[in-house]
DNA sequence: CATGAATGAGGTTTCATTCAT
DNA sequence: CATGAATGAAACCTCATTCAT
C-alpha cells in the first residue's frame, strides 16, 4: 500500500508511468495489426490516454517502434538468461552445448503462450524483410543475436561439448533462422501443432548435429 | 467482320499481358517497400502503365497482393520441382529423404541470388505475423506447404530412407520454419554469411536428423 | 452558349478548369489570411471542390504557393505592359524616364482597388522577410524585377531622358522598394490616404530625381 | 522577516529578467522563422528556460508577438532619437528637413548590419499584409509613425526648410513606405547592393523633393 | 515563480477507390 | 480496354494551451 503522504505522483513518476503504458499499448497494437496498421491514435487510446501522447513522448512513430522492438529484444534476452539460471546450475558450470540447448528450448517454450511482446519480436522482424525497409537498430540486434550463438558454439568446441568440425558462423545462422521460423509458425499455426513434440524434436536435431559423440557425415 | 488471322492481339491477350506486367511490377515494388509501402500508383507506373490500372484489373489492392503472394508461391513450387527433375533421376525413383534434401537445397540455392519474386515470398509471409493480419489464401498455402513436407517424410519412412521414430508433423514444422528463417536471414545479412557453408550445414543437419543409420538419441 | 454537342468536358478541360479555380481560390485565401493561415482544406472548399484536390494537382502546399506567387508576378508584369501600350505611344517610342514613370504609376494605380491577386503579390513578399523563409523562385523574381528597373534607367541615360550621374543599381533598389512599401501602406491604410495625391507626389519625386534638367545636388 | 539588503534578487527583478530573456529569444526566433514558424517551445529553449515559460509570462502567443513587435518599434524610435542627438546639434536646433534626412539615414544605416530586433520589425510588418491578419497594436503604431513624418514635414514647412506646396500626408506615406521597402530589400538582397550608394541616393531624392530651392515641376 | 506532462485541434500529405471520359 | 480526375478517410506530426506539480 503506497504511503498516503504521497497521494500525488511526481512529474518523473507520471512520465515513467505514461511511457510504460504507452510501450505496453504499442506492443499490443503492433502485435495485433503490424507496424503499419498500428496508428498512434489507437496506441494512445489503448494506453488510456490522448491521441497525441505517443508523439509527445517518443518524438515520432519510428522512434516508438524502435523502442518497442528493442524492449522486446531485451525482454527475450532476460527470459533466456532466467531460464538458464533456473536450469539448476549456474551458466558458468554449463557446457556450451547445454547452454545452446537450454536457450533454444526456453525460446520455444516462450512461444507456446506468446504475449504481445513476444509476438512483437517476430512482427518487427517480419517488417524488415522488404529491401528498403529499415527499423532503427534492428539489423544490429540481429547481428548481435547471431554472434551470440556463434560464441556459444565456439565455447562448446573449447569445452569439448561440440564437435570441432562444426562451422560456428553457419551453424549460428541456422540456429537463429530456425528459431525464428519455427516460432513464427507456432504463432500462426498454433492450433495445428503439438508444441511439446516440436520442442523435443528441435532439441534432438541440435544435439545430433552438434554433439561430438556420433555425428552425421558431412555431405 | 471476320478476324484477320490475328494480325493484332486479341483482347484476351492484351489483358493477360497487362496482368503479367502488373504482377511483375507489384512483386518488385512490394519486395522493395513492403505491402503497405507499395502504392497502386507506383505499381501502375512501374509497369509502364497508368495509375488506375491495378484497381481496374484486380479490383482492389488486397486482391492484387493475394495474387502476387500466390504467384510467388507457385513459382517457388515450380523451382523445387524443376530442381528435383534436374537432379538426375525422376522424382518417382528418389527416396523420401533425398526428395527432402534436394528440395531444401534448391530452396536455399534460390535465395543466394534472390529475385524480387523470391523476396516477395518472404515479405508477404512476414506480413502475416500480426495476429489480425490476413492475406487472402496465405494461411492455406502455408498449411499445404508444410503438409507436403510431412507427406515426404512419411514416404521416406515407408521406403526406409527416414527413421521410423521421427514425428512427421513436428519435423515438417521444423523444416518449414528453418527454411524460412534461414532464407530470411540470408536476405538481410547476405554479405555476412557464407552461403555455401550454410547450405552444406543445413543438409548435414537434416541428413543426421532423419536418416536411420545412426540417429541421435531422443532426449 | 457552348455547343450542345460537347456538353461533357474532356479530361484536359476538367484539369485546366480545376487548376484555374484552385489558383484563384488560393490567391483569395492567401490574400486574406496569409500563407500560413491559408490551409489546403479551406482553399479546396473555396474552389468549390474537395479537401484533397490542391495536393492532388500541385503536389504540395509549397508548390501551390510558388505557383500562386509567380502567377501574381506575371499578372502584374502584364498590367504594366498593358498600361504602357495604352499610354498612347508604343514602348519603343518612349524615353526611359517616361517608361519608368508610366510603369510606376500603373503599379500604384493597380493598388487603388487591389484584387486578391494584387494583394497576394505583397503578402508573399512579406513572407520572405524571415531569414530562413524561402518561397520557391521568389528571390529570383525579385532580382529580375529590380534589374528591369536598372535597365530602364540605363536606357534613359542613353536616350538623354535620365541624368548621367544617377547610379542605376541604387536607384533601382529605391524604386523597387518604394513601390512595394507604398503599395503595402495603401493596402493597410487605404481609408487614410488620398491615393491620387500619393501617385502624383511619387511621380514628382521620380521626375525630380532622375530628369536631367535641374537635379538636386548630391550630398 | 527583514529583507537582507537585497542579497538575492527580488521576485520582481527575476520576473523582469526572465521577460527580457524571453523577448530577446522571441525576437531572434521570429526573425529567423517568421511568426508562425516560431514555436513557444523553441522560444523558451532559446531563452535557456523551460517550454512553458513564454505562456506563463505573456499569457498567449499573440500577446508575446505583440510585445516583441512593439519592443522592436520602440527600439527603432530610440535609435533614431539617438542618431539625431549625436548629429551635433540638439533636435530643437535642426530644421525639419534635416530632421527628416537624419532620421531616414539613421534608419537605413541600421539595416546595413541588421540585428534580430531590426529584422523583426519588418517581419512583423510583413505579417500584417494579409487583409484579415492583425497583430495587436500594429496598425496604431504604423499610423503614429507616419503621422510623425507628416509632423516633421509640416514643421519644415514652417521653418522654411521644406517647400510649401508639398502635401505632408502624401509625402509621409511615401517616406514611410520607401523606408520599409528599401530596408526590406536590403534584408533579402544585402549581398547585391551597395549600401552606401543607396543611402546617398535616398538622401538626394528626399532633399531634391522637399527642399524649396529648386524643386521639380509638378506633373 | 517555474516546469513540463498532457490534451486535442488542426495542418499537410498519402492513398485506395470511384467514376467520368 | 484504359486513363486519370476527383474524393475523402486516415495517417503522422506540430503546437498553443491547460493544469498538476
Amino acid at each position: 500500500m503506497p504511503s498516503p503522504v504521497r497521494a500525488r505522483r511526481t512529474q518523473v513518476e507520471r512520465r515513467e508511468e505514461s511511457e510504460r503504458a504507452l510501450l505496453a499499448a504499442a506492443s499490443e497494437v503492433i502485435a495485433e495489426r503490424g507496424i503499419n496498421g498500428a496508428s498512434l491514435t489507437v496506441i494512445g487510446e489503448r494506453a488510456g490516454m490522448s491521441r497525441g501522447l505517443p508523439t509527445h513522448h517518443f518524438g515520432s512513430k519510428d522512434a516508438l517502434v524502435a523502442r518497442v522492438a528493442s524492449a522486446a529484444q531485451d525482454r527475450m534476452a532476460d527470459v533466456l538468461l532466467d531460464a538458464i539460471e533456473r536450469s539448476g546450475h549456474g551458466a558458468a558450470d554449463m557446457s556450451g552445448l547445454d547452454l545452446v540447448r537450454a536457450s533454444i528450448d526456453a525460446y520455444l517454450e516462450q512461444f507456446e503462450h506468446p504475449s504481445a511482446e513476444d509476438r512483437v519480436l517476430l512482427v518487427t522482424w517480419g517488417a524488415t524483410l522488404p529491401s528498403q525497409s529499415s527499423i532503427e537498430g534492428m539489423l544490429d540486434a540481429d547481428r548481435r543475436a547471431y554472434e551470440g550463438w556463434a560464441q556459444l558454439i565456439t565455447r562448446g568446441q573449447h569445452d569439448g561439448s561440440i564437435r570441432i568440425d562444426v562451422d560456428p558462423a553457419a551453424s549460428a545462422v541456422i540456429l537463429h533462422g530456425m528459431l525464428r521460423g519455427v516460432a513464427s509458425l507456432l504463432l500462426t499455426e498454433s492450433e495445428y501443432t503439438d508444441m511439446t513434440s516440436v520442442r523435443a524434436t528441435v532439441d534432438a536435431w541440435i544435439a545430433g548435429a552438434l554433439s561430438p559423440e556420433v555425428g552425421p557425415e558431412r555431405t
